[in-house]
DNA sequence: TAATATTACCTAGGATTCCGATGTATATGT
DNA sequence: ACATATACATCGGAATCCTAGGTAATATTA
């Protein structure tokens, strides 16, 4: 089964910020993981998470550094700000509200008027 | 709180499949309910409703039927197909998915690798 | 060492979708 | 007669998406 893409689009940001509330990670490492969580559900390309991340770095929310290691590529690694620690949480909130309306819709507890 | 848009939209046709499956009904009582809904949490107009129930339509997930009342308007009714049920159990189930993804992300019971 | 694969990043721009604004028309209440 | 509510509809600017295409460094392997 897979999943809708407009579902997942909503929601991309949050994901992404919750990624990396757990630790800081370079993009493509970041849509590695998103490739393995969406497997058999959803897709993320990179022609979407590299402008996500993007505008997430422009509205404050996460802050990136290149990191230079021997022998290595330079990667660019991002970190959540702390104003991205606190949209999260209210987007984690917004999430579960949206989630609460959607379950009594769909499970018809509501009934006519 | 508000809920964001995006989230929304990607349901919003579930919604109103899951709607009509209780009882068919015109577009403008469909957004009064919407609008009671949403209330203070998100919000559907009729610039968006209509146009979905027309691609609905246009999908076969729903059939319209004009109903003229003695002393009232014409309206539109709506009432959803047997494809339209089928395929409302099929987002129903996708929803499902989504959600269970999601509540896994962000309750952090995924770990790192 | 010459290919090939993988890691790593990036963006233009066509395609799609959205929905605010606006319009029409009937019915009802005052 | 005017305001308001009901009822449906669409235009088109705005926003968003993400496919396709690109660059470049390192690793692998034949």
């Amino acid at each position: 089964m897979t999943v809708d893409k407009q579902l997942v689009k909503g929601s991309m940001k949050t994901v992404v910020l919750q990624l990396l509330s757990k630790r800081s990670m370079h993009g493509y490492e970041i849509s590695t993981k998103l490739k393995a969580l969406g497997e058999g559900g959803f897709s993320v390309t990179e022609g979407t998470l590299y402008p996500l991340l993007h505008s997430l770095e422009a509205d404050g929310f996460v802050v990136s550094s290149m990191e230079e290691g021997q022998g290595k590529r330079k990667r660019k690694v991002y970190a959540i700000s702390e104003k991205g620690k606190k949209v999260l949480k209210e987007k984690k909130a917004e999430w579960i509200q949206y989630k609460n309306i959607m379950e009594e819709l769909l499970t018809g507890s509501i009934q006519e008027a």
